[in-house]
DNA sequence: AAACCTAGCTTTGTCGGACAAACCGATAAG
DNA sequence: CTTATCGGTTTGTCCGACAAAGCTAGGTTT
């Protein structure tokens, strides 16, 4: 072999690669922008010069990578990426790498702290709407572990929500996806766990209304570490989020 | 229609889909294990009973997804989902939804401020060890914009790693991968910006080798409050995070 | 015997064509 | 004006095929 290299790497991607990447870079660079449309497989395949076959398997990668979706009649069209479905593959990401709930926690902590920090200062009347009817139907479920928990997420949802901060808001999904789900565990094995719950998100959405950062602040911390002295009693921290909780948590998402 | 709903609601999925889920489930529940084989794709047209077309739009969700991958001999194998990976898809999540770099920095913010604690708390010789090298590195690059950005991306990740927290390094990676990138832009703009950069990387590593968390939390943030200024002086910080800087990032990371 | 080479088998990536089911649009019937 | 029907499209799936690249095993060379 010569001693300088007198080519470089040819970039071989298969066919199928470039296609979704051709596609990916229109939907990027805002040519073709969500919710339009992106032809039927028999235009992509004229327009590429490919079989479908081949178009087809560059479609699955952008569907499953959220940039595109069929409607309801099947056909392809640009969309925005759901936040969720992107942390939910996040979340399966954690899951394998055998993260603890400690390393969650944590995160879970400083993400939600920065979250009502956002809230107390940049909230609207529409968010605190939210939130207020999200607070009464809590205190409607406080008996129902399931139905509570699922109040609980929303509440943590709407309060990333309204600190405005759409990174934020990306950023604490997978990490909740994996975290909030055991309130409902928490919440049956610990009795007066649903009503400290709901008292602590109205004085969390109070200190909101009132604007007062450090209240915000404190309800919050408060009620994370109720979540981990009720998790405490029934797991411990340091153990990796198992697969049987994984698939829980799995079958709920379904 | 009937009051009550008499069916429920019957599931068709695609095959393809079928196929992807009912191997994604095995590698789930750790059936699986990172790295174990998942067969040739006419082993799987065998076991499932579809079309080899069929079974290929399946892998190509998988692959996707980050659940599974070609070896070097392009046979297929479980793998970890690379956290980076996935951060790519996020981070283009964000610039779709046209994030400004005031929320992106904002949330910098906090999480690199979590890891500096973290990494503070439970550096191990190792990583300290790295991050001595990096800085090294970085002292050498001073004068090249284009490598010391990259060094100072690669310093925030290995603090990120310092911090024992991989849900923690999880969650900064989106934000980072296009925060950091403007890192050069700064650098080359503005005289003695590199001389800065690399001064905060050292005083943040000596505060690491000191367990001085209050240190290093000062450090980070002027750190990151350095950025700022340099940022602020070639663009706005409420400016979404513009179609040509996303292609300027997307084009490097190829 | 060890290293090398070559022919054959396997696997992937791609192609062309085919067909049933679902969907759309428009027209015909009530 | 609503309902029913009927092509024309489009998707999901299947079948069969082939070139290129990798792997395997056997034979060859040193």
């Amino acid at each position: 072999m010569p001693a300088t290299p007198l080519f470089r790497r040819i970039d071989i991607a298969p066919a199928y690669q470039k296609v979704a990447d051709a596609i990916e870079r229109e939907i990027i660079n805002g040519r073709i922008k969500p919710g339009e449309p992106i032809g039927t497989e028999q235009q992509l395949v004229a327009q590429f010069g490919v079989n479908r076959s081949t178009v087809r398997e560059g479609i699955r990668v952008l569907e499953e990578g959220g940039l595109i979706r069929r409607d309801s009649s099947r056909r392809l069209q640009a969309c925005l990426p759901r936040y969720n479905k992107l942390a939910t593959r996040l979340s399966r990401a954690l899951i394998l790498h055998e993260v603890t709930f400690r390393e969650l926690f944590e995160t879970s902590m400083t993400l939600e702290v920065a979250s009502i920090e956002g809230a107390v200062e940049r909230a609207t009347v529409e968010n605190i709407a939210e939130l207020t009817g999200n607070v009464e139907r809590s205190a409607h479920v406080v008996g129902n572990p399931a139905e509570l928990a699922e109040c609980d997420v929303e509440f943590h949802v709407l309060m990333a929500k309204a600190s405005q901060n759409r990174v934020l808001q990306l950023a604490r999904e997978p990490a909740a996806q994996l975290f909030f789900p055991t309130t409902e565990m928490i919440v049956g094995g610990v009795p007066e766990g649903g009503a400290r719950l709901v008292e602590a998100h109205r004085h969390i959405l109070d200190a909101i209304r009132r604007r007062d950062k450090e209240a915000g602040v404190l309800w919050t911390r408060r009620h994370l570490q109720d979540w981990r002295r009720g998790f405490e009693k029934i797991a411990s921290l340091d153990r990796s989020v198992e697969h049987t909780y994984m698939e829980h948590a799995y079958a709920a998402r379904q």
